[in-house]
DNA sequence: AATACGGGGCC
DNA sequence: GGCCCAGTATT
């Protein structure tokens, strides 16, 4: 047996009931890949029930409006991936007379669709015969065939890439793509893999030469910055200060008290001190709410502090950006995880 | 070709 | 603390 069949057969066996499966309707497969994109399953799944009940098709998708697929994508992360949704479901409309593509070269053309999610859609929604190519399918066959070339680097991705095409079950491209992955992710894991159980053991490469822990090999990720934000709660008549982010850095067009970042831990001295602070909020009182939080971000570490500002004077909307919203406006606002945790914690507070 | 973009789970 | 997760867009 070859190695696309023995795959189908143990998938047969052991794959997965996933919420997305035993369908071919495009959209609802491209709403669960664009959320599962470097998203674990058990993240992503509620997130994928709540979308669809929402969202029931592609058109009631487009006739939504940013804030609200962002409000709805709040704690999952990646936040352009909802926003690049936005403009897929709009080229839908005026492109493809409002009917999901299924062609690979169709849907490739949509904004947030690259090569996997272009194959994922292709093959699980009619059958295209395009190879998945995700973490799961690098690990796979960089190990069945001991491969060293790093899978993040541009010769590594054509490699594996016309591997998986040549390995792909022409005849199944849908069910092995499921099967590859679902293979990776359950049984050739990152860490601690079933070697003693795997049905390859005898024809995987890495296994036989004792060095599954070698692959995959990956060129390695630059040291984060840091970053050091401080927050200001400035609260009038129940209505909370709040200032949208712009959209050429991390949290775009999302919603966070107003704040000034500096390349240092400032200390309360320090901060009142700062030209930025004593412009924004002169004569003020400041009250440090609580220590410092850290957020880790994939290429960052965020540094926060929360300050409460009880004398602002009357100039504090100066910033276009910045606005009062009471609490039921305040909910419909998209925020990233370090201010929704905030909020949660501020609203106990006496 | 390299870098940015979140949040969480695992070791 | 580092790696990984059903990757893509931008620089």
């Amino acid at each position: 047996m070859g190695f696309s069949s023995k795959l189908i057969s143990w998938y047969a066996k052991n794959g997965r009931e996933l919420p997305w499966r035993n369908t071919t309707n495009p959209y609802i497969i491209w709403l669960s890949e664009i959320i599962l994109q470097q998203t674990r399953i058990e993240q992503g799944t509620p997130y994928f029930h709540n979308f669809l009940e929402n969202f029931p098709t592609i058109e009631d998708f487009a006739n939504a409006d940013e804030g609200e697929l962002l409000k709805l994508w709040q704690g999952l992360g990646y936040y352009s991936r909802a926003r690049n949704m936005h403009k897929a479901a709009r080229q839908i409309q005026t492109d493809f007379d409002g009917k999901f593509p299924t062609k690979y070269e169709e849907v490739i053309k949509l904004t947030g669709i690259g090569e996997y999610t272009a194959a994922a859609i292709a093959s699980f929604s009619s059958n295209a015969a395009y190879a998945v190519l995700d973490g799961n399918v690098f690990r796979v066959l960089s190990r069945y065939f001991a491969i060293d070339t790093p899978i993040n680097s541009t010769a590594g991705k054509k490699q594996f890439s016309e591997i998986a095409n040549e390995l792909l079950d022409k005849k199944h491209p849908g069910t092995y793509n499921q099967a590859i992955m679902d293979f990776g992710a359950m049984l050739c894991k990152p860490k601690n893999p079933l070697c003693e159980e795997c049905i390859f053991r005898m024809d995987c490469r890495a296994f036989q030469t004792n060095s599954i822990q070698s692959y995959p090999v990956k060129l390695k990720k630059k040291p984060s910055r840091n970053r050091f934000f401080a927050y200001f709660i400035v609260e009038e008549d129940g209505q909370l200060l709040m200032a949208k982010r712009n959209d050429s850095d991390i949290w775009a067009n999302m919603y966070e008290f107003p704040m000034i970042e500096t390349e240092e831990e400032l200390s309360i001295s320090a901060l009142v001190e700062h030209n930025e602070f004593k412009f924004n909020f002169p004569s003020a009182i400041i009250e440090q709410l609580n220590g410092m939080v850290k957020q880790v971000l994939s290429h960052q570490n965020i540094y926060a502090k929360f300050y409460r500002i009880t004398n602002p004077e009357n100039n504090v909307l100066k910033n276009s950006n910045w606005a009062f919203y009471n609490s039921e406006n305040l909910d419909k606002l998209a925020m990233h995880k370090l201010m929704f945790t905030f909020l949660e914690t501020f609203k106990k507070l006496p």
